[in-house]
DNA sequence: CGTTGTTTTGACCGTTTGGTCAAACCCAGA
DNA sequence: TCTGGGTTTGACCAAACGGTCAAAACAACG
């Protein structure tokens, strides 16, 4: 059927869920609107729903574009490598998504406090197998004494809540911060946490 | 003019704060219907306009209740207190209201996420200024030698998002973590995390 | 009981919403 | 030039939305 996408196809459907990502991200689903994610692509709501069949449509494409990618960080943590460096390189790369990727944390988050209506099913099945399976080796290397005895689930859900913050919570960070650029102290402080969490 | 509200008054009141507590701080304010809260709240829509003007005043009253107690736990985090003391028992008050105030917490959190339209200033005026406050004396703490030498704004955001991830990220935490209540865990966790970072 | 003020509701209104559709537009290739 | 596909849009629709209103139901007290 569709054969190669056209130019213009591929230019608006981009556009599309470029705007569809701004939108959603800041309103949620439901509090967003098609006329909203229309004129952020710059396209008339019909010519929209020519690319998307519906709203739904594009938070799913959203939604699964975003599942891709989320979970690398965490998949690149290493059984082999030395245990704090691992640790803090996670750490770091999570960090590095909230800054670069922000509306994609905020789309998270907005599922998230809903319910994960979409993506309940997921988060009990290949996010809850990735962190089992990356905590068995935490605490491994807690057994082993190479890392404090922490628990490794509290663990990986610290370096979530510390790298997430920024991305979820910007405006209140900025408004506390003032003009400066929150990303560059958090990574510094980032770096202190997680070197003294682990210190045995 | 409205001298003493009568019982029903009051019962509705609640009733009508509570519900809209729950759909909001599900769906934010665009995601959430008058009709939603009214049967939630087991009212008619016509009906539950006669206690609350419009939706609007519904969140307004939310979120300024919620704000009457937000900067609570660290208000009374005390300069002439102990310093590791001091600080952890801060961290602790928040995840006990993480853990008894989940709503709320996702109140805030979906404002925050829409970009805080409706608390902005007050994010830029009582807020900073009471974070300001308390990171002087963090500060001096740290040049005192009695805590590390950490950023005390970046701190105080650790303590928030260490905390509120409990309550804002709830379904996933517990899909990850099976049927084991996280909050127990969360908090001997939570108490390591503050002891390490603090330790000199 | 009757009266007075409070509470509740069915019916309704204008606007916004997600989505449809036929017609028009555009633009390459024959 | 014509043709045929891909693209765009104005007009439209039914449902859902926030909100109004007059009338009914209720409660309290003499």
């Amino acid at each position: 059927m569709t054969k190669t996408p056209t130019r213009i196809q591929q230019r608006n459907r981009m556009a599309i869920l470029d705007a569809g990502l701004m939108i959603f991200s800041q309103f949620g689903f439901r509090g967003s609107t098609l006329d909203q994610i229309a004129e952020a692509a710059g396209l008339s709501k019909p010519n929209l729903l020519y690319y998307f069949p519906s709203k739904e449509a594009i938070h799913t494409a959203l939604l699964e574009r975003l599942l891709e990618n989320w979970l690398d960080p965490l998949k690149a943590l290493d059984g082999n490598g030395d245990p704090v460096e691992e640790i803090m390189g996670y750490a770091r790369r999570k960090l590095a998504m909230s800054r670069d990727y922000p509306r994609e944390s905020r789309l998270f988050a907005n599922e998230i406090l809903q319910g994960a209506p979409r993506i309940k099913a997921i988060l009990h099945t290949d996010l809850k197998d990735m962190v089992d399976e990356k905590a068995v080796i935490i605490k491994g290397w807690a057994d082993a004494g190479l890392i404090a005895d922490v628990d490794p689930h509290h663990l990986i859900f610290s370096i979530w809540a510390l790298t997430q913050h920024y991305a979820d919570f910007d405006v209140q960070v900025r408004a506390v911060l003032g003009t400066d650029d929150p990303f560059s102290g958090a990574g510094q402080f980032l770096d202190h946490v997680m070197r003294s969490i682990l210190r045995v």
